[in-house]
DNA sequence: TTGTATGCGTTATCAG
DNA sequence: CTGATAACGCATACAA
């Protein structure tokens, strides 16, 4: 590996030279410009990135945390943080937050001591006091998707979470379902929370409660066995919200093993627009959460906060309805 | 940010020492060492891993080149990788390799530059010649995932791709079928090469041919379209061989739109194990891909290249059928 | 336009 | 057992 002093020695000038016409950074008479590059290219020269980090106190790196590497929404996050963090010329440092407070909490300090330039979290277990706590004494801007923190507002980039579920539940109900149930995410997530009063909400309105909560942790199977609980309680219903796509399909694979049809006997929808919904037989119904959109937010104001620009407040971000053939009219 | 000179002075002793307690090297008497804990403690001291890398040149780091973010695969990939690194001490830094050439050899080089400890590739681009020649002259060691390499078998981690084809294939012939269409990987793909020719040579071993070989990219939308190209064709087909879950999904879609009935009327396998085929109605047949342990054994070969460890070679790994509703018997 | 010298935060090799 | 001091590779203020 040839390291800036090769390339001198070769081209016959000082470090300081070829660190110019590297980084564009001063006057260098064309001529001895071109030795260095001819220099830089016979030695196959690439600057150490580390050295370069440690003298400049910047990585060029952002680093990302998600709860988890499954599912089309983390898929679509990561994707598009990614290339927007390599449009902008940094690299996207992938940690997995895991599946505690600690982890996450872990995995972010491990960012930090990696000197990367600005953080984004999207976490399921830290509660926005933590992140609060964690905005205001960071040496690195933190920016959290899916979670409101007073006071740092533009740095939390959100789906209107309420909205979304009350449009699916409506749209439920204008297709003349009165007896729905719900499997929503876990008991502890604020964001599962607030998906359930859009749905509670929503029912309330129309002279409504429930036939059914139970909660899942968004993965597929979990869905499937909330369903699974649900059926063997016998509350009927003739419709149902899941709170992700994953969990509805786990939902319908029940519904089909208890003998249901859906739509037929049992309308189906959900939150997310997983792309593989509208392959499924029955296509998904469902509510079009703009995941890559709001990446592309989230890193957008990361690199606005490491340039140390004014950051503008983020819009907050809604979902929209979908709709395919798992929710039929009663 | 807390130094390491701030701890000296704090504790009143020198670098070299500090050092010595951080790293557990050499010999340091209890009660300095207790005040250089007590030090770092109250000063909140972290390593800068950036200049502990560059001091020792190692950043415990490894590397991991991706083709695609999207997919259950890949996600137990990135999952398992993750995690071994994590348990031996390592972190994970993950690059989109993209979906050209360029843009593989460019991660590649960034990972370098990064001075990250091994590189894991999975590709689908590199020809087995280039990988030979990066596997030669790049400073760090590479391993390649689901490519062969000559002279450089340890560095391989490999699929039986040839025979999962096959037994995917012959499945369907001892259910009794004997017009069966096929849809592949892209046309350039040496994986989807081997699969096709799996195929292919199991229909002869029984005196048949194929009823059509359509080309996707493993996405869920491209076998959609393959498999509408097929029913397109009018040739008469009761089975169907897809390269991946995806696919098979993608092809399930269109023949339900086609008005056909999987299994009644064509019945479908496929390659993976994505874990949500098991819900999928049908469900569907598949050969079990082990990612997951192939994934483990290539960062463990990697980490044993990184201690400079005698590599012993990596078994092939091979799949086993799973069955499940997509295949009837004709 | 170019070179010198210093610092970034560690590790590691010496002496003491 | 401990302390100077020289790397590591690069950026940059200051001189020339």
């Amino acid at each position: 590996m040839a390291t800036i002093n090769d390339v001198c020695k070769l081209a016959g000038v000082s470090k300081a030279t070829v660190s110019r016409v590297l980084n564009n950074t001063g006057q260098v008479k064309k001529s001895t410009a071109d030795a260095v590059y001819q220099a830089m290219e016979t030695l196959g020269y690439k600057p150490n990135s580390l050295a370069r980090a440690l003298a400049t106190n910047c990585t060029n790196t952002i680093g990302l945390v998600v709860s988890a590497f499954e599912g089309a929404y983390f898929s679509s996050l990561m994707r598009q943080a990614s290339e927007t963090a390599a449009d902008a010329g940094k690299q996207l440092l992938i940690m997995d937050g895991g599946h505690s407070e600690e982890s996450e909490l872990q995995a972010i300090h491990s960012l930090v001591e990696r000197k990367v330039d600005a953080i984004v979290i999207y976490t399921r277990q830290l509660s926005t006091e933590q992140l609060a706590q964690l905005m205001r004494t960071l040496p690195v801007p933190l920016i959290a998707i899916n979670q409101m923190v007073e006071n740092f507002e533009s740095r939390c980039i959100c789906f209107n979470q309420y909205q979304a579920a009350c449009d699916a539940t409506a749209f439920l109900l204008s297709q003349g379902h009165k007896q729905v149930a719900c499997i929503t995410g876990p008991d502890n997530s604020t964001n599962s929370g607030i998906r359930l009063r859009g749905f509670n909400d929503t029912l309330a309105q129309h002279q409504l409660s429930h036939c059914g909560v139970y909660h899942g942790n968004y993965f597929i199977q979990s869905g499937y066995h909330a369903c699974q609980a649900l059926l063997d309680s016998k509350q009927h219903f003739t419709a149902l919200f899941a709170a992700n796509d994953n969990m509805a399909m786990g939902a319908i694979r029940a519904l089909f093993e208890a003998g249901l049809k859906v739509p037929g006997d049992v309308s189906v929808i959900s939150i997310d627009n997983d792309p593989a919904g509208a392959f499924l037989v029955p296509s998904l119904s469902t509510i079009m959460l703009p995941v890559e959109a709001m990446a592309k937010a989230a890193v957008e104001q990361a690199l606005a906060l490491i340039e140390a620009k004014k950051i503008s407040p983020v819009e907050l971000f809604s979902g929209s309805l979908i709709i395919r053939e798992s929710v039929d009219q009663l």
